[in-house]
DNA sequence: TTGTAAGCGTTATCAC
DNA sequence: GTGATAACGCTTACAA
């Protein structure tokens, strides 16, 4: 059966007239709303049944002023730190009958406050992950943004909720994990230069025990750096190997055991995440852990309090977990 | 300097009172529409730049009767499977102004037709990813969502593009590539019972050259299914294990390398999908690719077409490609 | 309990 | 070139 309206899909109109009541009583008897003769309700409810009606939430959206969406925007989907954020968000987010709209930057800094802008109008609310944005311009987008948590990114001075991976911890822990099985010489396989997540760590690589020695090598944030990093790795004279991440240590695992380098026996190399893959590769991936998919529950919470004007629970910083696995051993004699 | 209206945000009106003209102008100089007075035309942006105003797209999409939103619905964002064509939807749709809406099942099958109905109120169309939803409940549900594009799932009688992998040539290429290492004795690790990705690989198994003998093992999708099935798998004295995706296959050779199993020495074991991290473990694994991210593009594309009315293009199977890696190798005398 | 009608913020069709 | 004004589809006082 056609719609009557002449428009494409059938409206709350086509129900109320098939029914004989008003489109106010049609929203009602949709909305489970106030006290409805259940005689007349039962008739709505048939006519909406055979004319497969469906609300339109662009129209509920602009009546109720709310849209039920929040957004998250990344740099990039396919790192996997952003999706188990994106699925923790959206796994939490769903349950309250809420949807997330993706937008992924694809690493395009200066697109990005374009983006996260475009992405806020079209939802409730955001999630703002933007690690290498300039913290001057965090500061003049996100009050704009409102209401917005902040992923990984701790800028003094800008008023939203904050959950993040304490990175400086995380590092010095791995230190700490590789100093204990003897090694002195270090090398540090830094991510992108301008992201806020390897000042970090350089941070909590600064000033440590005198007796470690640490070079710091250029390198990036996936598979591909990792796996060009093996010839610097091993002009390097280290022992040990920390890197940015876990995509850039298996890059490097690769290229180690095309060299025939023993790990951990010649060299050890650990990581940082502690992504799902990390524990199934041989040697399984001596890591720290950061619970990302919690992230993104935890920020759908914040989000929530905003929403409903109340005021958020605190600002989280993780401290990542140690995950002693093989990848790392005692120093070569 | 706050909005002058009483609402929370300001709004095309307010812009239209600080410039000095109608909401029609200051519609058409937002939309660079027809021809407006250049004069104008600059004191409305300069009205909007002060006022801070962005449009509604709640309201422009009501008015427009399009949202620039699709969706999409998986059965889990955990699975990088998903998670690639998620990315390669999202970049596609980016670049035309569109935004991905996602929508996770969580493995609920009896949730997706409600989650995707819902999702699709709020979008223009949908891309479905449902390969457990029965067939019967799909031709029931597809015709609701149009404009609507299947993913990897071909159902007799549903007229919606579809962009699938043919996994039945797939896991036939790898049985080739085992027997052409001398193997004879095969088992396959079965996915879910009631996927029809599972089904497409066992058609794919069936009518095997008389001299190869399959021993199938009920496992699953997960890590945790492939490592469980070690035991299993040692027990059917096989020589080549096919595993339902890279996944399983990862697990297994987890718990394979746990018990002192020789890969390929001992036991030859393949995987399905070529996910990202296939090639970077130790030992690498070989393993037929799907173009899971291709298929996220050329959904995009099949639904541009749709909505602007156009006849999308054919219906695409992608035939995996064998990667050869070092985890096969020929058969121990 | 039900209906009328006024928004919600935009766009688009007209006249001017 | 510009401005009223009627949609767009729904919700929600306010009346009845």
């Amino acid at each position: 059966m056609p719609p009557s309206s002449s428009s494409g899909s059938v409206t709350i109109g086509d129900v109320a007239a098939m029914a004989q009541v008003s489109t106010a009583t049609v929203s009602r008897v949709m909305n489970g709303r106030s006290t409805v003769d259940p005689g007349i309700a039962a008739r709505v409810l048939a006519a909406a049944e055979s004319l497969r009606y469906a609300p339109s939430a662009v129209a509920r959206g602009l009546a109720l002023g709310r849209t039920s969406t929040v957004g998250l925007v990344v740099p990039d989907l396919a790192n996997p730190s952003f999706q188990s954020a994106l699925r923790g968000l959206s796994r939490a987010a769903g349950v309250h009958g809420y949807r997330v709209l993706v937008a992924d930057s694809a690493e395009d800094v200066g697109e990005e406050p374009i983006l996260a802008t475009e992405a806020r109008r079209r939802c409730d609310a955001l999630v703002l992950c933007a690690p290498r944005m300039p913290s001057d311009a965090l500061l003049d987008l996100v009050p704009r943004l409102a209401p917005v948590v902040l992923l990984n990114r701790d800028v003094r001075g800008i008023d939203a909720p904050l959950l993040a991976v304490d990175y400086a911890s995380g590092i010095r822990d791995l230190v700490h994990h590789l100093v204990q099985f003897g090694h002195r010489r270090l090398a540090y396989l830094a991510g992108p230069k301008d992201s806020a997540s390897n000042a970090e760590r350089l941070r909590g690589l600064h000033g440590l025990d005198g007796d470690v020695d640490l070079v710091e090598i250029p390198c990036g944030a996936r598979f591909s750096d990792g796996h060009e990093a093996a010839d610097p790795v091993l002009a390097a004279g280290v022992t040990g190997v920390l890197a940015f991440n876990d995509l850039v240590a298996f890059g490097l695992l690769g290229a180690l055991h095309e060299r025939n380098v023993d790990v951990p026996g010649d060299l050890s190399v650990v990581g940082f995440d502690d992504i799902q893959f990390a524990r199934y590769t041989t040697p399984a991936l001596t890591t720290v852990s950061a619970p990302q998919e919690e992230l993104g529950e935890q920020a759908w919470r914040r989000l929530r309090s905003l929403l409903d004007g109340e005021r958020p629970e605190h600002n989280v910083f993780y401290r990542p977990r140690l995950e002693r696995r093989a990848s790392s051993g005692p120093c070569p004699a």
